[in-house]
DNA sequence: AATAAAAATGCAAATTATTTGCAAATATTT
DNA sequence: AAATATTTGCAAATAATTTGCATTTTTATT
């Protein structure tokens, strides 16, 4: 994962940092490139150690990972273990995970019908297969106030 | 949620236990008996202090929510923050939860199909509603061998 | 383009969460 | 009831995350 990015790709992580209107600066073009290009999600110390030579510091990787999730820019992921992991937010890309839970290898999956999404993933040859959902929103208390 | 816990619930607690052929402990049927009482899902220190004066100490309760969650008793739940909570694992009862953003408020949720929970939800006066989705089981590769 | 003001970074230290070693206590087996 | 195995409490170790602050970089202003 340590593969170099494309200007291109830097480019348009700079162009998505400006239009949050967030300060463009190297460690948040170099990540948020890191992360357009791989799909992930990452852990921070992945993130760290994915940029190579150019990292900064693993405190500005944590620093810059939340500016982009409260930006929008970057989603937190839960895949089961204690390891919150992040990915970059497409927006017009919904998807979720299958994670093996023996060799723990990530897979990308588009739908998000729960049955057959289970059907597909069986077909896809994983067993014994689970999953976790959750809901976030706002109450109708909080929308009251 | 420091209410003491039913004889009755202690009892089952120690049945639960004593079916997944653990030592029946009292730190054990009480935390389990906890998460009997009281749907949560909860935090380490949730239980701990749900405990009350019984209280073990929290390495204790460490050692056995992990012994319950490899035996099946009990579950982990990842709601968005970065705290992972625990609950009975009901078999018969599937069900996930709706956080409030704002309030943290945390409701039980029977149904199981996004598109028609999210409607569900919806109708119980949340707004801007997402939800986090994950699938875990066994890949193929892992699976041949 | 130069300067002033604001924001972000690196580094080290602090904090917090989780895990571990080990002697004492409790549970299970005989 | 004694012997063996397991679990617990406590304190200390480890790991993950956050923070303070001097320095550097970025943005806004001239």
């Amino acid at each position: 994962m340590k593969t170099s990015v494309p200007q291109k790709l830097i480019q348009k992580a700079e162009k998505l940092i400006k239009e949050k209107s967030l300060s463009v600066t190297e460690p948040r073009k170099n990540i948020l490139a890191f992360l357009l290009k791989n799909h992930g999600p990452f852990s921070m110390e992945e993130i760290h150690d994915g940029l190579g030579k150019k990292a900064c510091d693993l405190a500005t990787v944590y620093r810059c990972i939340v500016q982009f999730e409260n930006s929008n820019l970057v989603e937190r992921r839960y895949l089961g273990d204690e390891i919150l992991r992040y990915e970059f937010k497409d927006t017009d890309h919904h998807h979720h995970h299958i994670v093996c839970r023996i060799c723990k290898s990530i897979n990308k999956m588009k739908y998000c019908f729960i049955s057959e999404i289970e059907q597909m993933i069986r077909d896809k040859g994983y067993s014994d297969i689970t999953h976790s959902l959750e809901f976030f929103g706002v109450c109708a208390k909080c929308n009251e106030k």
